[in-house]
DNA sequence: GTCTATATGCCGATAGAC
DNA sequence: GTCTATCGGCATATAGAC
């Protein structure tokens, strides 16, 4: 983004520069649309994946979405990872309002399933979750390998499984 | 870095801002010169951490090391994480070597840490366990939150002493 | 070695023809 | 609504006095 300029993103859309300044007034107005856009993106996946009948299967059916994507995440970067970065960095030290809407629903997200496992710390698992997630992702675009995403991935899976297995007895 | 004008450098010098290209010939220099730093920073800390008498308790140390600097991971994200991320993009889609200066040599460490408490797949735990830092202080910066770090590192020296618990018997 | 002045180019943004 | 031309500013980088 910081390194995406207006000329690039014209390019890309296939239109003059000065056109885009006919839908969006300044560029961080596009900078927000595109965050609206994603986060958008992110609420109607939530929404697919609650049609699935168990927490747990949500859970599962969420990581793997985030695995479908590894060629690209290896790499791009995982799209909210990356985003939520470099949104950090514009507003100086305090949190920025756009950051947020992108890791905070995810988190939420899958508080909301741990919660209804019974899981006690179910903002604590979500966190982790989240994290183990970005953490891996950022290893997979550094080191160029979707392999480190997989195989992350496949043990966050074995996770969910072993803590949803000792919730239920 | 991206957003850290050779002014700013210049400034937080206390030099004119010409004087740089004395000692670096373009920004790439001065950049590469950083990361560098940032590098034998860390191979100083692992040749400390070494003087430690178990790997168990090495480990423990580093993430220890990781968890002291908590404040400065809200405010402005891990220094190795953020670099990485930003050297990252500069190359296109090809790997950048200056970024796998910074987190490769920690994995390998960590690996090496695994390795001595005989686990079979120290490679797959290394990587765990510094996706699972980089995760956590990415949403720490982004949710400027303090104790979203420490919460995750405490988790993660349990999983330490968990690990090296199950590998001793 | 240190500093000032300046060249060069790109970026975000605007004005206005069509 | 779409496009061209252009302004003002900032960033990297250089030339040259001291």
């Amino acid at each position: 983004m910081e390194r995406t300029s207006l000329a690039d993103v014209a390019e890309a859309a296939g239109v003059p520069v000065g056109n885009i300044y006919y839908y969006f007034k300044t560029k961080n107005d596009l900078v927000a649309a595109a965050v609206a856009a994603q986060s958008s993106e992110s609420t109607q996946l939530f929404q697919r994946l609650e049609r699935l009948g168990t927490p747990t299967e949500r859970l599962h059916g969420l990581l793997d979405v985030l695995t479908e994507v590894g060629g690209s995440v290896a790499e791009y970067g995982c799209p909210l990872g990356t985003l939520s970065a470099e949104l950090d960095k514009r507003n100086g030290t305090t949190a920025s309002p756009e950051s947020q809407q992108l890791l905070v629903p995810m988190i939420d997200w899958a508080e909301q399933q741990f919660a209804n496992l019974a899981c006690a710390d179910a903002r604590q698992q979500a966190i982790t979750l989240i994290a183990a997630y970005e953490g891996a992702a950022l290893l997979t675009h550094s080191l160029r390998d979707p392999d480190v995403l997989r195989s992350q991935m496949h043990q966050l899976h074995l996770r969910v499984d072993e803590l949803s297995a000792s919730l239920a007895h």
